[in-house]
RNA sequence: AGACCCAUGGUGUAACGGUAGCACAUCGGUUUUUGGUGCCGCUAGUCAAGGUUCGAAUCCUUGUGGGUCUGCCA
């Protein structure tokens, strides 16, 4: 796939660990969202590093929904998230597990905590425990409950179990070390009281696992080798690893990465919801999102992002990714695989003055020069055709390679023109530009020896239909939105992503042309059909503009 | 400031004691019937101070800067 022959760190250890022969049935990893959100690009990063790797040497990931807090998740989540994974390209086969699956084991591990004095049932309300834990420099004390006999805890859990006490009345901790400079050492909840249903076990379970209590061992049940998280684990990590040992289970081995950061946008579940629920987009799956289904409305590939996730790289270190980056990604792919077709975003009228009125002609233009499998298409030619209005100026620099009184430009797959003139309105609006055409010019077949600097996409104003454009800016003014805890991330959204252009002209081939399926408007971006139009028009969405080296020279 | 983690061009990421490389971005050139694509090139980096060593981005010490942790969230 790639011609690099360095390996991350995790790599690294793998291959170690191969070489050892540590893991002579391959390894096993997982990607463990919870079903309580949207995917965004940040998740497609650890499904291209978790798939990725399994692929590369040799073993198998699961599908796990760390599904433990009936409060947030739903089986909505689970369908969206599914639909995502496979959307990017990665299959999980028969390995679709749910952390909810094992509740029963997890109990059973409580269970044997609890008979080798390991865990006890703790009466205090959350204030007391919060109080009681101390804080980074100075040691909790001992909940008066903690020692408790093995007999009264295992009659307390079990009611617990069975719904008798009130939710927050009770909960079940480890009993670790209460003066330990790593907080989650100290005596962390391991159970508490949910009398509520959950999306998969309905009302069977009163008391839910913790995140620390669940997800640990759900890797070792699942035998995944090298379990693979974000930094912010880390400190969980001597919990896990303190837990696998008293409860003599499978030893998965985590090993933490940092997670990724996209300029000029955020990327916590929390915060694109505030995005939604504010109305600052329109939904989750808006264009403008990070997330995978906005990116997928977007009109980015799977490819395209999985070839960002490979580039982005894996290490420790907190990083900001720019975004063009992700752009140059985006371009890449669809440079090779979207079709070519024209459309005007900012008409005027050219008339060729030279050319019969009642005459149309099709002319051949090849659907992607980057693939000659593509084909070609026709496109109907006639006296008056639709042109950008910036290709035109009445006085230009000596760079312009458009079109001017007097120029010359080639019309792309047609003919070269002569601009012989051109008319204004009373505001001083251009509303015309004629121009002649040389006959023996025409792409191809051009026998006339002229030659034209510039050459311009059109369309035929006979035949064109009307289109809606969304264009799309980045969501924040600034690359760190949340770089300064004093301002509100909200205040920084920019309220100009997205522009919505109408009056567009596109060429006929695009008027049937299929949701999601990718377009270059010639000299302007790739394009997509929204699954949703925008009224009775057609509408397309851009992914991204081709670079410009002339738009960015210009404006300096 | 208790513990843990991190520090290489503007942004990412390699170099495993022996020539600091790659990608994106920037800038310049070239090709081109898309001012796209392709191709070529320039600019620019080891947080600091000590130490070990023939030799340190790499090992040690200290400092500095940044991140994480005190939910019955994950």
């Amino acid at each position: 796939m790639s011609e690099k022959e360095s390996v991350n760190f995790i790599e690294q250890i793998i291959q170690n660990d191969l070489a050892e022969g540590k893991f002579p049935d391959g390894i096993k990893t997982r990607f463990p969202p919870e079903p309580n959100g949207y995917l965004h690009i940040g998740h497609a990063k650890s499904i291209v590093l978790n798939f990725g790797l399994t692929q590369m040497y040799k073993g198998t990931t699961n599908l796990r929904f760390d599904d433990t807090n009936p409060e947030t998740e739903s089986t909505e989540y689970v369908n969206s998230i599914k639909r995502d994974i496979r959307w990017l390209g990665y299959d999980w086969e028969d390995r679709e597990y749910y952390t909810s699956d094992y509740f029963d084991q997890l109990y059973d591990f409580a269970l044997k905590l609890i008979k080798e004095g390991l865990a006890y049932v703790d009466d205090s309300d959350s204030e007391t425990i919060l109080e009681q834990k101390g804080t980074v420099t100075v040691p909790g004390t001992e909940s008066t409950f903690r020692s408790r006999s093995v007999e009264e805890n295992l009659d307390l859990f079990e009611g617990m179990k069975k719904g008798e006490f009130e939710e927050g009345s009770r909960v079940l901790r480890a009993k670790i070390d209460m003066a330990s400079p790593n907080m989650h050492m100290r005596d962390p909840v391991i159970y508490r009281i949910k009398r509520m249903a959950h999306h998969r076990t309905g009302n069977k379970w009163n008391i839910y696992p913790m995140y620390d209590f669940a997800h640990g061992q759900s890797d070792s049940i699942e035998e995944i080798t090298h379990s693979l998280c974000t930094l912010e684990f880390e400190n969980h990590r001597p919990l896990y690893n303190w837990l696998i040992e008293k409860l003599e289970i499978y030893p998965s081995r985590q090993i933490e990465f940092a997670r990724l950061n996209l300029n000029y946008t955020v990327m916590s579940k929390r915060k694109l919801m505030q995005l939604v629920e504010k109305g600052v987009v329109s939904g989750w799956d808006d264009p403008r999102m990070p997330t995978i289904s906005g990116m997928r409305n977007r009109g980015y590939t799977p490819a395209a992002i999985r070839l960002f996730c490979e580039k982005v790289g894996i290490a420790k270190r907190e990083n900001v990714i720019d975004m063009s980056l992700l752009e140059f990604c985006v371009r890449e792919d669809l440079n090779r695989v979207a079709e070519r077709r024209m459309a005007v975003l900012n008409p005027v009228k050219l008339i060729i003055e030279n050319y019969d009125e009642h005459k149309e002609e099709m002319l051949p233009a090849i659907n992607n020069p980057e693939d000659e499998a593509a084909g070609e298409r026709e496109m109907p030619f006639c006296r008056e055709l639709y042109v950008e209005r910036d290709d035109f100026m009445e006085d230009p620099p000596k760079k312009f390679f458009r079109l001017a009184p007097g120029r010359n430009v080639r019309l792309k797959h047609a003919f070269i023109i002569h601009c012989t003139g051109f008319e204004r309105d009373e505001n001083g609006e251009l509303v015309e530009i004629r121009a002649e055409y040389y006959p023996d010019s025409r792409s191809g077949s051009d026998t006339s020896g002229i030659k034209a600097k510039g050459t311009l996409h059109w369309v035929s104003a006979r035949h064109a239909d009307n289109a809606v454009v969304h264009m799309y800016d980045r969501l924040f003014k600034v690359p760190e939105p949340l770089a300064d805890k004093e301002v509100d991330f909200l205040e920084h959204v920019n309220e100009d992503s997205l522009e919505v252009v109408k009056g567009v002209k596109i060429e006929p081939s695009l008027t049937e042309s299929e949701a999601l399926k990718p377009f270059q408007f010639l000299r302007k971006g790739y394009f997509v059909r929204a699954e949703n139009s925008d009224g009775d028009l057609p509408t397309f969405n851009m992914t991204v503009g081709l670079r410009d080296s002339w738009g960015g020279k210009n404006k300096k």
